[in-house]
DNA sequence: ATTTTTGGTTCAAATAATGAACCAGTGGAA
DNA sequence: TTCCACTGGTTCATTATTTGAACCAAAAAT
């Protein structure tokens, strides 16, 4: 691995949870030595990547990001165009819905709205990496992109995270070939506990998956015609935010999807 | 330099005119080996940092920045914090009103609102890099920073941009001073003919300059009586920005921006 | 059909990254 | 106060990676 990906990865420590990671708690997160860590950390601060806080001299990230998510979004207006129909699927169900797009160890929600006025919400923290196999969104772009990811995702230790996370790389390949069948994900409690989701991917240009729709519910108020209702209105939204985007939603799934619609 | 600032380096030729960049733009941009080159780019690329149109080969800005975006928005919402600030200064004076904060080659702005409902507008660019030397922006914060960035940048070649950008190192330096003693600065078209401009700055908990408030107008409007009136505007909101901030005006320029308000 | 231009690869030489040991400042605890 | 533990940060010989000229393959342009 090259010294330019190594330094990048330390950036993926910095989370909602922990904003500030001082040089020690690097080294025990990374067990990189020492003086490696402080030179990479010193490269990524005079790149405008990282800051220090002046006070405890712990890192965040710095004003960099801020000015290269701009000109991302300038680019490919994916968050924006999301947004509007994340909103739309919120309004109409009333519950947490998100969409994600994938980082190199998972998904990453981009933008999130709770239409719910339930007292029992979802909690959910965006910029949260979304393990693939533990999530529906995970489990909806793995099985739409390409096999090196999913080879790659499989290779690595499958975290558990509640007693009904899926762990075994051969079930977890059975899974990916019966949610390509069905065109949607679903996953019930194998992240948090009491919690379902259900999510779509919408596809690039070349017909890859580039990111997911996704909606958390409590298991509570799961049944099967509101699991009905939900699938509709994600499919719905997914080929419209495909035209949008110019992606094209390959001709297996936009079959499996229109007969979803019909039911 | 160390291999990581020279990759990171390549990031910042990305801008709203330019989000894609091949790998013989790139070579003939920077003059790096092709082969460098193109182990830095697929690093970054890699490390989710950029992606590629899979047509033409040309790089453009990855997924990732968009998760740090978010992660470090969360973490200091200047962003957030600014915007509310800026829209009430456009609402105020119905012009072009900006907030930047400054990046390693000049300041990038972060937000912009046009309240104007003129007929002759200032065009802006959002996730442009506007210069130190040569705008309100950049030689407010210049002069509210600490020297080192000062000397870093009257440094290197200062480019001209119309017939009254300023280039010479020493009258910079001069005008810097007239600015910490105005607590202020403005540009007669030193970087767009027609165009002026007047910023402030506002500052982080050590009560340097973390960034700038600055309103872009067409000289034509422009009057003695209309620029107290925008001076007052930028110092109010960003005396309530640093509060909102938890960031410290230094005394001197307190002193300076109260005194102006009350004439 | 040929040349030019594109992105991408190779491998010996040159250079930068590495890490164990070290330094310095800070904040308790004895 | 003195001592210890724990920060962040630095040094420099060793080691491994980066580098770049030459090369390859494919796609455009001529």
């Amino acid at each position: 691995m090259s010294t330019i990906e190594k330094a990048l990865m330390l950036l993926e420590h910095f989370s909602r949870e922990r904003p500030e990671i001082g040089l020690t708690e690097f080294k025990t997160r990374t067990s990189i030595d020492k003086g490696t860590l402080h030179r990479h950390l010193t490269a990524l601060k005079n790149s405008g990547f990282l800051e220090q806080n002046y006070l405890t001299k712990a890192y965040r990230l710095g004003p960099a990001v801020i000015r290269l998510a701009a000109v991302r979004e300038n680019t490919v207006p994916i968050v924006k165009t999301v947004q509007y129909y994340v909103d739309k699927i919120a309004n109409n169900i009333h519950e947490l819905v998100h969409a994600a797009l994938p980082q190199k160890n998972g998904m990453s929600a981009i933008y999130a709205k709770d239409g719910g006025y339930h007292g029992v919400r979802v909690n959910f923290d965006e910029a949260e990496i979304l393990p693939f196999h533990a999530t529906s969104s995970g489990l909806a772009l793995l099985a739409f992109h390409d096999d090196t990811l999913v080879a790659n995702v499989l290779l690595k230790k499958l975290v558990s995270f509640t007693d009904s996370t899926p762990t075994d790389a051969a079930n977890i390949k059975a899974n990916l070939e019966t949610i390509r069948t069905h065109g949607f994900a679903f996953t019930d409690q194998s992240y948090e506990d009491e919690v379902g989701s259900v999510a779509v991917p919408f596809f690039g240009v070349k017909g890859d998956a580039i990111g997911t729709l996704a909606i958390a519910i409590p298991v509570s108020r799961i049944n099967k015609s509101f699991h009905e209702i939900i699938i509709k209105q994600l499919i719905v939204a997914s080929t419209e935010l495909c035209r949008d985007l110019g992606g094209q939603i390959p001709t297996n799934v936009a079959t499996i999807w229109a007969a979803k619609l019909e039911v």
